[in-house]
DNA sequence: CGAATACTTCGATTTCCATCGAAAGGAATC
DNA sequence: GATTCCTTTCGATGGAAATCGAAGTATTCG
């Protein structure tokens, strides 16, 4: 991942409704969520909630499936990973008293 | 941290300038930088670039030092470390397919 | 004390983001 | 095939962010 996609991730998560959206999904796991149920849980009207999964998707943090009449939203944990990857890269390159703790806290 | 900081520091490192800064910062390593070193690596305005600068240490990603009458900046590891944990925690709580591979890169 | 240096704060402009209601687009049901 | 459901797209509005030049603040040096 290159700095200005990760920018774009970064964006995409730096908004309470995102931000809530995004937790939402990877606690749901794999099978997701229909946008309608990720609407209800967020409290979000529909229109607007679409805008915020649809940026979430362009940043490669979510990913969508149509199945019947609705739509399933999961967590993109490539995605997500790669983001993760990023940063620890990017810090702990010359500084892992950053990242160490991170990763300990990770581990347990 | 809680939510609305990370969405602080989130909001902080998505923007280009801002993020460019931020790994000057981190590659200068604890004694860090004059603000004017910085405005002169990041090819900026040094009023614009002091906005950047207010914005990244009210988001505790970095501190700042009266030395004479430069300002020295440098990367807040504390708030740093505090921010990807909040990120791991989040990620790999129920999913540690995320996390995992983060850390092992961290770790090479 | 006065001038110069190093940044920041102020004021103003432009652009982008979040939000909503209304309308439109697919998919199942009858 | 028409209707109903679920979701997105469109259009518009209010508010926040990024940027710059000019003026202000703190510190050192003459």
């Amino acid at each position: 991942m290159d700095q200005p996609a990760a920018i774009t991730a970064l964006a995409a998560l730096a908004q309470e409704t995102r931000m809530t959206v995004f937790r939402l999904l990877i606690q749901a796991g794999p099978q997701g969520m229909t946008a309608g149920d990720v609407a209800a849980a967020a409290k979000a009207v529909p229109s607007t909630l679409s805008h915020h999964l649809a940026m979430l998707e362009r940043a490669g943090l979510v990913t969508s499936a149509r199945e019947g009449r609705s739509l399933i939203y999961a967590a993109n944990y490539a995605g997500t990973r790669a983001l993760l990857a990023f940063l620890m890269e990017d810090c702990c390159q010359g500084a892992p008293e950053i990242c160490a703790p991170a990763l300990a806290c990770a581990q347990a």
